[in-house]
DNA sequence: GCCGTTTTCGGCCCGACTGTTTTCAGTCG
């Protein structure tokens, strides 16, 4: 516990201030394996050995991952074993760690204008054309390319040509209208819609989702669709003649790419009937569980593609001729066991250690929708939300939830029209009301089919503001009379690290606090994450019983799945809300299911797959965990 | 640059599509 103390001590001013500055020139894990993706950029536009540029980019990834803070443990002389960082890589995090700079770096930015790396972004141009631009004519920017382009100088470069002109351009404009990423719910309701539009294709049997939406990645850049068909030429002419098609990026036989109008890149691959086991497993990926994937077997004596397992020779080239031999699979499951190893769950496959646990037989139930026994973060027109709280409740119980949590907002958060005590009485009164026609109607027979054995009951809650000055929004005496509080924080985003962790600590250890909502207070691709101590607040949460949120707005994702691994290894109990402001949000849970499953969350972990007698029984007990 | 229960050196995952070419390199996923 002693780091937790320190870092919310406030008794000696001085220290904290020391900490702070010492603080200052610690890399976060985020801006490190930006540095050495960078450091992997550079390289490649200096014509670096290929796997020279992808240790560097591997490495990196490796650290964004890590569970510990990486230039933390460095600077503590307690380097952690982080897979593809050897020698050479841990010496430059030693003096990332020691000093916040790192020589090789700096002297590699002067040799590699940055500016050459972002001409990396434009689609279709690589690090050779790259460099060969930068040789041939001084080309060191997309500025300098497009006035490049458009005055025709390319094509006198060897290798290219007026096309080249022209489709160097047209990236150039795809670079600067480039939608951000989507968000998943955005990407899903897009291919829902193309897969709408291809049905009825002759020929097509099935089409399925793949690439990071089948994983459940919670934003999305490209969008992958499989497809399995007899008649392959029919259904690529329809995709890429769809009404919402911008323009056709490439076509082929098997395989063709479109970009949709004001929307991302949609890639199509077409399936052979009865053989969709290995295609599935390499268009849901990710890369990394694919080359993990691969090598194994390849230790094996065959080679992995999408077609099939092809038996290698002894040269380790797959056997041609009348010796060819390849094995295909109609599912996953069976395609996974050639390797003997069992189905594991797409949204696992990002080689962070479920190959292994595949391997040991340890891999995880996940928690699935259908394990939800309620939701306990929902709002209402009281305050911020759409529909009233009759409806809002409803709406819960007809989804069979055994309850739902009411947690219109505390009174300070005035942008919401948060609750004064008085309202908040009114809103208790309005709950009980609402029970007693709810237990009424259960002991009647007349609720609604679906309702658990222990019926449905609308729990009484609020969200709780943390305020800017670190104290709570309602006295002790009035949290105590709720049936669960979800603390959370909206103001004072900006303040440093001590003083917001402060501010959260506090919450967790008030006797009255049962959930942190949304913690990291992120908005994907808007707003950043809170700069917290986290492994302080998640020891102080597993000690004191506070649940963490997982909170479903494919807006939020908070905790992100990173975040929930490490507070469920730092002994975490989570719960996974909608925090819906109308009834439609309510579906908002599943996004937050899926971040679950991501970060490896088994049923027991959740607090709201419990009953409703095991979570208020719970909270009830967190007076006695806290002193 | 990383890595090793075959290896401390010599490997490192795979194929389609595109464009500029006559046999292939570059890019992408």
């Amino acid at each position: 516990m002693s780091h937790v103390e320190t870092a919310v001590d406030t008794t000696n001013p001085e220290l904290d201030a020391v900490a702070v500055e010492q603080d200052a020139a610690l890399l976060t894990n985020g801006q490190l394996a930006r540095m050495f993706h960078e450091i992997g950029d550079m390289l490649e536009v200096k014509g670096e050995l290929v796997y020279k540029t992808v240790a560097y980019h591997r490495a990196a990834d490796a650290i964004a991952h890590s569970p510990v803070e990486v230039a933390e443990a460095y600077r503590a002389g307690n380097p952690p074993r982080i897979p593809g960082v050897g020698a050479a890589i841990s010496d430059k995090l030693a003096e990332l760690a020691q000093t916040g700079r790192l020589q090789f770096y700096e002297r590699l930015r002067t040799e590699v204008p940055p500016t050459l790396v972002e001409m990396l972004d434009l689609p279709g141009l690589g690090p050779r054309t790259v460099k060969l631009l930068y040789e041939t004519l001084g080309i060191e920017n997309v500025e300098a390319l497009r006035d490049a382009a458009e005055r025709g100088l390319l094509r006198d470069v060897k290798g290219l040509s007026a096309r080249t002109e022209e489709s160097i351009l047209q990236a150039i404009a795809t670079l600067e209208t480039r939608p951000q990423r989507l968000l998943l719910n955005q990407a899903n309701a897009i291919v829902d819609q193309v897969i709408g539009d291809l049905e009825g294709t002759p020929g097509l049997r099935r089409v399925e989702k793949a690439g990071s939406l089948r994983r459940w990645q919670e934003t999305i850049g490209d969008l992958d669709l499989l497809a399995e068909t007899d008649d392959p030429d029919a259904l690529i002419e329809r995709f890429v003649g769809l009404a919402a098609v911008d323009r056709v990026l490439n076509r082929g036989s098997y395989k063709a790419a479109i970009k949709l109008l004001r929307g991302p890149q949609v890639d199509l691959m077409v399936m052979p009937p009865g053989e969709a086991g290995t295609y599935e497993i390499h268009f849901t990926g990710n890369k990394d569980h694919n080359v993990r994937l691969r090598g194994r077997a390849r230790d094996r004596g065959w080679s992995l593609s999408e077609k099939g397992y092809m038996r290698l020779g002894e040269d380790g080239e797959p056997l041609a001729g009348p010796n060819a031999e390849l094995r295909t699979f109609a599912t996953e499951g069976e395609a996974y066991a050639f390797l003997d190893l069992p189905f594991i769950e797409p949204e696992l496959r990002q080689d962070r250690g479920e190959i292994e646990a595949a391997l040991a037989g340890t891999l995880p139930t996940l928690v699935t929708l259908a394990d939800l026994n309620g939701d306990c973060h929902t709002h209402s027109d009281r305050t911020d939300g759409v529909h009233t709280v009759e409806q809002m409740a409803e709406a819960g119980r007809r989804r069979g939830y055994a309850y739902q949590v009411l947690t219109d907002h505390s009174q300070s958060l005035a942008i919401a029209r948060g609750l004064n005590a008085e309202r908040v009485e009114e809103e208790r009164e309005l709950v009980g009301l609402l029970n007693q026609k709810f237990a009424r109607e259960e002991e009647q027979g007349t609720a609604p089919p679906g309702t658990p054995p222990e019926g449905f009951r609308l729990l009484f809650g609020c969200e709780l503001e943390i305020r800017a000055d670190g104290q709570l929004d309602f006295p002790d005496e009035l949290l105590a009379r709720y049936d669960v509080v979800v603390a959370s924080l909206h103001v004072g985003r900006r303040q440093p690290r001590v003083e917001l962790t402060r501010r959260v600590m506090n919450a967790l250890r008030n006797p009255n606090v049962d959930i942190i909502a949304h913690p990291a207070g992120r908005y994907i691709q808007r707003r950043e994450d809170l700069d917290l101590d986290w492994d302080a607040v998640f020891a102080e949460a597993a000690r004191t019983g506070t649940l963490l949120e997982m909170n479903g707005s494919p807006h939020r994702l908070d905790l992100s799945d990173h975040r929930a691994r490490r507070a469920v290894a730092a002994g975490c109990t989570l719960t996974i809300d909608s925090d819906a402001h109308r009834i439609e949000e309510l579906d908002y849970m599943r996004w937050g299911v899926s971040q679950a499953r991501r970060a490896w969350v088994t049923p027991e972990l959740v607090a709201n797959t419990w009953s409703r007698a095991k979570l208020l029984d719970w909270v009830a007990r967190k007076p006695e965990r806290v002193s």
